[in-house]
DNA sequence: GTCTATACTCTGATAGAC
DNA sequence: GTCTATCAGAGTATAGAC
């Protein structure tokens, strides 16, 4: 692996682990096993350049998981709880500590470091674009998509926060079941109304297992 | 107010805003008009403690929000979607920067201080508690509660996070309308069963506002 | 490109006068 | 209890040999 990519790859690391104020150029050195000399050769705004090529590189890690986590299943509600699931399995067997970098950064210090926050949410942005095109490629109406997609990632980046301080899964697995059940309405909701208009990769994907009512909740509230 | 109160409630500031590390000692005099002397004297654990303190009351102040928001509305479902609507005015009245303090520090240090992941947990389940047996006695049975609880303080928290990223509130409102949906379905579904069960504060609590369909949301999905 | 030595600033914390 | 002066150490960043 190129120094360069050592070096953001550790950051990441820290980040996720201690935050960005608590993470020092040397300790970055040793995790990275590079002289801080080299840091500023590859990195010449120093720690900040460091910490935004870090989030950059994760975002785009992270996004990727969307659809390896969704696409086995073939009704999402099944999937949205499996991966809230692998998550809290993820973060267990890491002594709760494995956070998303782009979240802690982001509740760290977003007003005190205006270009990381900039960065972080140029990420999120690319998080929502990306994951409501993913949702409405699976039937989902576009502002369906949209409005799952802000909530599954405030709701995911939210377990990770009280799951590493409670040191429990149980974050994880609420959040995921009430997503699950908000969007498995909304599939049996689509699925009863024109199933034609979406030809999604899936098979069959006929109404959910023993549930099938086929009620929308309640589309339109506020 | 007495020195210490203001040295805790500006260190309670300052850590919502920049985090626990990226605060120093020298900013939080200035923030709390008291010399430095004065936090040690009151303080004799130095930083850390007047962040624990800081914590702590955030913390207790916080979840009394929880009835004020939802006492005046006669059912859950639009109580919740009020109040993260309020939480969304909020933060962006303060510039998007209003986040909890105690998501933030989890968020930051949970693995570098644990003294202080020790004390957000136990806030934590002080949150837990207190808000399912509040939900509890808005008719929701003690399982639900629990899930509801654990859901709604995780999308708040990450709501937090998004929102401040990105300086949109959509991810409140997004977070909302799903757990809003979800609690809707819970109401109805109790509301149908046995309404003689719960005899809680609010008065008529019939099915909700034409929607009333009565459809539990697959109870024991998982 | 890699690595060492160092300059300069700021940190948390303390001692002691008032 | 309040406040000032100061310490020892860690922080980022840089200069320059290899």
């Amino acid at each position: 692996m190129r120094t360069d990519e050592r070096i953001a790859l550790a950051m990441a690391e820290l980040l996720r682990r201690q935050g960005y104020a608590a993470t020092g150029i040397n300790q970055l050195a040793r995790a990275a096993g590079a002289p801080t000399g080299s840091i500023y050769h590859h990195f010449k705004g120093g720690k900040r350049e460091v910490a935004a090529a870090a989030l950059r590189q994760t975002g785009a890690a992270y996004i990727q998981l969307l659809p390896l986590l969704l696409d086995p299943h073939p009704d999402l509600a099944t999937g949205v709880e499996a991966a809230f699931a692998a998550a809290a399995r993820d973060m267990e067997s890491t002594g709760w500590a494995n956070m998303c970098p782009v979240g802690v950064v982001t509740a760290e210090i977003a007003d005190v470091e205006p270009e990381l926050r900039e960065i972080a949410a140029e990420v999120m942005q690319v998080w929502v674009e990306e994951g409501s095109r993913y949702l409405a490629g699976r039937g989902l109406s576009e502002q369906e998509a949209h409005t799952v997609i802000h909530a599954l990632l405030a709701a995911l980046e939210g377990a990770f926060v009280l799951a590493r301080g409670m040191r429990s899964a149980e974050p994880f697995l609420a959040a995921g079941r009430t997503l699950a059940v908000y969007v498995g309405a909304l599939e049996a909701a689509e699925a009863a109304a024109g199933p034609a208009a979406t030809a999604g990769a899936a098979g069959p994907a006929g109404p959910g297992p023993a549930t099938g009512t086929g009620r929308p909740p309640t589309a339109g509230r506020a």
